[in-house]
DNA sequence: TCTAAGATGGCA
DNA sequence: GCCATCTTAGAA
């Protein structure tokens, strides 16, 4: 089987679900990155987590703010932040319009480096994007890719996991929180050297 | 205006 | 275990 020369782009209607749905269906889908010469980075999605309304850990959870608008939005466009002053986190939008929902994408995994990245022996192949910081800083992204569209020929686009790729998932607490860390809405590939250690 | 905390990661 | 580093949002 080969996941990498199958790629059906996801549209944004099949993302238009409740975040903890889309979630474990991102697991094994592969996050595409076209820098600005043209070049193309492809990891396949290995961990993610939910955020949605009426959870106290999503950003959007108090009300609606000018760093959490995109999650107000359609479902299919890109939520980028900036954490603890030094890493930037992806998320996609998921669920209708006016409810705040989003997939924060916390892994990759490659099955190279990529051309632009510097050396890396291949011991660190496979955690180059381990963690939702490091695959921001491998994907080149930044603010300036928040609230895009993901669609092909731009930025960002996602591909579906190939059809007879049948993930094996596990459920569990998403990371780092100090409220709403009881919920299990964290999904992760079993047995990716890629995933968080936790 | 002021300030505490944050969906992290690297190093001791 | 600790800290870099700075934006954001809630409090005052």
């Amino acid at each position: 089987m080969n996941i990498t020369k199958y790629t059906q782009i996801v549209e944004p209607s099949w993302l238009e679900r409740p975040s903890p749905q889309v979630a474990p269906d991102l697991v094994g889908c592969t996050m595409v990155r076209q820098l600005a010469d043209g070049q193309i980075l492809r990891g396949m999605i290995v961990e993610t987590e939910a955020y949605g309304p009426n959870d106290p850990a999503c950003h959007a959870y108090r009300r609606r703010t000018a760093r959490n608008e995109v999650m107000f939005g359609p479902a299919g466009r890109s939520y980028v932040y900036l954490i603890y002053g030094r890493y930037y986190c992806l998320n996609i939008v998921t669920d209708q319009e006016s409810v705040p929902s989003a997939v924060l994408i916390r892994a990759l995994q490659f099955e190279s480096v990529p051309s632009s990245i510097e050396l890396s022996p291949v011991l660190k192949l496979a955690r180059i994007a381990a963690g939702p910081g490091k695959l921001c800083q491998i994907l080149q992204i930044d603010l300036s890719l928040n609230a895009q569209v993901l669609q092909i020929g731009q930025p960002l686009w996602l591909e579906h996991r190939h059809p007879q790729f049948a993930p094996d998932i596990v459920q569990t607490t998403r990371i780092g929180l100090s409220q709403g860390a009881d919920l299990p809405w964290r999904w992760y590939l079993r047995n990716c050297p890629a995933v968080s250690k936790l």
